[in-house]
DNA sequence: AACGTTTTCGGAAACGTTTCCGAAAATAAT
DNA sequence: ATTATTTTCGGAAACGTTTCCGAAAACGTT
């Protein structure tokens, strides 16, 4: 590929480089007949700017690198439009990066990343191990970073989170209010303060109602986790009267394998799911669910990034937490 | 953000410069000793390679572009993911971006793309408009391109293709074999190819069997797209004995919207999706549907484009068509 | 007409690498 | 020991920008 460049324009008009460059930003002392001359035959010969020589003496890319675990289930892709559609217009480009659940590939896409001079990073992290030094050290260095959902729990940085430990509570309370007592809790894997959120709120809610918890399990975000998961309930004839999933990939799957094993839901076996899927009106039953504000917590994350960005050093840590809704549906109601 | 440069090194270890780049890049010529004295110390300073300075004397990126239309399918991130399972194997990293199924914005991100270096691109056409000007200059220009699914068909490069009229013409077929003879056939926008192909695999199969084809519609790829045709068709009281969806997500938005108004399938309406989601097994009734290699798709665009990078200069556009497969289930078979 | 201001521009350094060229050092050949 | 050859390295240019500094040109003031 040839490229045009800054030489090329100069040449053509006999000026120097630097005047073609303040003709592009405008910020220089330039004869606006000139700008326009320049601005009029670097049209003409489809000059480009070079964002890669720009980034080299600007130390900064105006790129925002975001990395989250995977995107099968779509919560994380409509994160992902919501933070896009606020740094658009403020004219940054974001870069995508997926670790697959491995912290491994995390931290390698977050060196990547840095490498590249991304101006900030939104994080989502992976579920399995937590190794957070590499984060520690970029929150040292002043690089702009935000988490959201799967945050840490040490690092001083400002996170979007949501408040899982309410809508746990009330997911709960719901099954209770539904009459039932022995609810199994599943939530992500351990690591993870959502899960740990989560689970409080369940167990507050048992407490408010004074009824004794029941079995509690970790697992995964997907379809298969659920899969297995039930598998092994049955196999163990250890069936619960109701389930608060991990997510609604995982409640779906598990759904699946009771109704081919001759259950009903939510007759035999009442279930709620996760941050609300857009299946989880279609499947059947249709699955009750924990809405998340996906959208909301990508523009959140967003902002919180540009706030760093523009306050250049002085950053003060926040945190947002937003706020969400229960879908009741079929999956968890049994009429009477 | 402050950087440890290759100069740093050099600085502290009384060599050049230059000799610290070919430490790092074995193939000229340095003594072992000196190479592992400052592979040694760079790592000790947490010295990292500066990629962009890197791209800006190369003229060369090791990065690819992935432009798809929307994530909000799980058919493209599987797809993605298994392109960058074989770019990743050969050290080149994936930057993805998404045109939000919109022309104007996919040429945008190609052009960033460009603008950034990448070394090739791959691209899922956007569904609304076909400026393909701007392609045909890349191509001319040599930039290595490859298309997928959603190809042009017009511009000389390489392609992978789901055989989409044979699999249309099967899942015509299907349906005729379950003794419906009303079948409606619902496209993506026509514009693409495989909306063309889709349409002759289905006239075909009609031809075959010596039967009238039934009413044809276009929509886009969205549930949305399906609840909005459902609707129309019910209000206007036109209700065909079979659906042949322009994919699973239309598939499920009319199933949804047909339910909610009484008719039962498949006893009324059969309905067959096309390239297979997660959720058509899952979904009642479970939807029958045409399943398509996506993450095969991604390896073989992503080493057509590795052929290209290889023989620089010389590069005979190949087109892959991949084959698929019919999963029928529930949807579409009525027991007699 | 002489001077002071302001506007507009050119030259050059810098960002962090790679790579070419040639020189010094080490080794081999005579 | 001298020369020829090879190995190893340093210096400098280059990639395409931005930005600092200072000078020329244009203008205004007396």
């Amino acid at each position: 590929m040839k490229y045009v460049t800054i030489k090329d324009i100069a040449k053509e008009l006999n000026v120097a480089v630097s005047t073609v460059s303040r003709a592009f930003n405008d910020k220089y002392d330039i004869k606006p007949e000139t700008r326009d001359r320049i601005l009029k035959k670097a049209a003409e010969m489809g000059y480009r700017p070079n964002p890669i020589a720009r980034k080299l003496v600007q130390q900064r890319s105006f790129n925002i690198g975001i990395i989250i675990p995977e995107f099968e289930n779509s919560f994380f892709p409509q994160v992902i439009m919501g933070a896009q559609e606020v740094l658009y217009q403020h004219n940054y480009q974001v870069l995508i990066m997926q670790s697959n659940e491995s912290i491994d590939l995390e931290i390698q896409n977050a060196k990547t990343l840095v490498d590249n001079m991304v101006d900030g990073l939104i994080i989502s992290l992976s579920g399995v191990g937590n190794n957070l030094s590499y984060y520690k050290e970029l929150t040292e260095k002043k690089m702009p970073l935000v988490f959201f959902n799967r945050v840490p729990e040490n690092i001083e940085t400002s996170k979007v989170v949501f408040d899982d430990y309410k809508w746990a509570f009330f997911a709960t309370e719901h099954l209770i209010h539904q009459g039932f007592e022995d609810i199994l809790f599943i939530s992500g894997p351990d690591e993870l303060i959502l899960s740990k959120n989560r689970r409080r709120g369940y167990d507050d809610a048992h407490k408010k109602h004074r009824i004794p918890t029941g079995k509690k399990m970790t697992c995964g975000f997907s379809m298969q986790d659920g899969v297995q998961i039930a598998k092994n309930l049955i196999s163990k004839n250890s069936i619960p009267r109701a389930i608060l999933a991990a997510n609604d990939a995982c409640a779906i799957g598990m759904i699946r394998v009771f109704k081919d094993s001759g259950f009903k839901i939510p007759e035999d076996i009442a279930i709620v799911g996760f941050s609300e899927t857009k299946m989880a009106a279609h499947i059947s039953p249709t699955l009750t669910s924990v809405e998340q504000p996906t959208y909301e917590i990508g523009k959140a994350a967003a902002q919180l990034l540009l706030e760093q960005l523009q306050n250049k050093g002085i950053h003060i840590p926040q945190t947002i937490v937003l706020n969400g809704r229960l879908n009741v549906r079929e999956s968890s109601v049994v009429l009477s």
